[in-house]
DNA sequence: TACGCCATCCTATCACTGATAGGTTACTAG
DNA sequence: CTAGTAACCTATCAGTGATAGGATGGCGTA
């Protein structure tokens, strides 16, 4: 039996090769360096996903070597939830100044939906971090600061519900309930427009509008 | 600066130590050791997650040396993918049973939709390989024959759509819109589920079955 | 029965990964 | 001017997925 390997891609031009390390290396002050890390790290993850991304590709990109990552950050899966938690803090915000502006209720419920879906499919490799990557399976964490901002963003989100609900605009229930479910329903197309870009998915913003529809009509009060 | 690195878990039970190779080893023929590595990887991938079961570890279960996986899959990718189109068979044959199933249109709906999300919950590791892994970001993948069934079973699905649609217990539509809309709604939980075990969802099942609620109304016929 | 093929399986080794140990350098407070 | 320390380095580790090439044993055929 012989099985025929598939070619490797990125031959002539290894990701380990990108940007050779800059001539002079400055010195940075601890927080510069570590923002300086988590750019870079950002582009390449999105551009050669988490696990094609070598500790020593990132510290190329920075201009340092491959040990001082480890003066920031304890492991490469910190670093990536460093990364995740920068980009959930902004989805919080996001969130916030949906909640704030002065749209009627109704409105800012949509509002709210298509600003999740489009922070999602733009800050893809954060999104990915956060909420559909493969953690330990039986192995109960133990409290992981990155994930606060990730926590928030959804406390956020829960409020907004609460809100909507007791104005009468989304139909009545367990207010968990209701969150967790709208959640899930926008983190379903999200989640499987990042991890199947190749489906045949047809006219995917048609595709957006027609489940932002669904959403709505379901979610909102019959009343 | 200094970083605490969290002390790594499984040192003393190394998950390389998993199951001493098999004293006296049995030569089998292609087909039957293909099986055989298959139902070791899964149970390994299921306990340790994809990422943390090596080819050792496999190896080491099975009885056979680590180059020995190579002469049934070209990388280990590819044994992920062989596995992920097992489980997709069955999903494939469980939606092919619940069609036809003597149940009455409505309630077919309903059992599709639970049969699933059953499904996705029960074969874990399976399902994150097919809909949740990180895969090229740019790169578009060459025809990858291990999706097909998980594109057979999506199409299986479709066409329950598609008639339950005809016989007037789907709302009116592109019918493929109807369908990967359903099916987003319906991985959304999953994937959630699945990716944060850890999040306070409360009563899990109670969760379920609000979801499930919501999306039969949502795509049923109002009329 | 004897032969030879070839699938099965092995040991040895590769390049690369994330991570660690321990020494060097440059900025800065006193 | 002189510590002290943060920033950074080189050298190296064990473990990973994958490859090269040789040993072995069962089976069809002469």
């Amino acid at each position: 039996m012989t099985i025929y390997r598939k070619k490797s891609a990125q031959q002539s031009t290894s990701p380990s090769a990108d940007a050779p390390r800059a001539a002079i290396v400055h010195r940075l002050k601890g927080a510069d360096r570590r923002e300086d890390i988590l750019n870079h790290a950002s582009r390449l993850f999105l551009t050669y996903g988490i696990a094609g991304t070598s500790t020593r590709m990132i510290a190329n990109a920075v201009g340092i070597s491959q040990p001082s990552l480890y003066a920031h950050f304890a492991t490469k899966e910190a670093l990536a939830n460093a990364l995740s938690a920068r980009a959930f803090s902004s989805l919080e915000s996001l969130i916030g100044r949906i909640r704030t502006a002065d749209i009627p209720a109704p409105a800012r419920l949509e509002a709210m939906i298509r600003g999740y879906i489009g922070f999602a499919l733009d800050q893809g490799a954060a999104y990915r971090i956060a909420f559909m990557l493969e953690g330990p399976m039986h192995e109960v964490e133990a409290f992981n600061p990155d994930i606060l901002p990730g926590m928030q963003a959804f406390a956020s989100f829960r409020d907004e519900v609460a809100l909507l609900q007791q104005e009468g605009h989304l139909r009545e229930g367990s207010t968990d309930h209701l969150a967790q479910s709208l959640w899930a329903s926008m983190h379903g197309l999200c989640a499987l427009l990042l991890a199947r870009p190749d489906f045949p998915w047809g006219d995917v913003e048609a595709m957006i509008d027609f489940h932002v529809e669904i959403i709505l009509a379901a979610y909102q009060n019959k009343a």
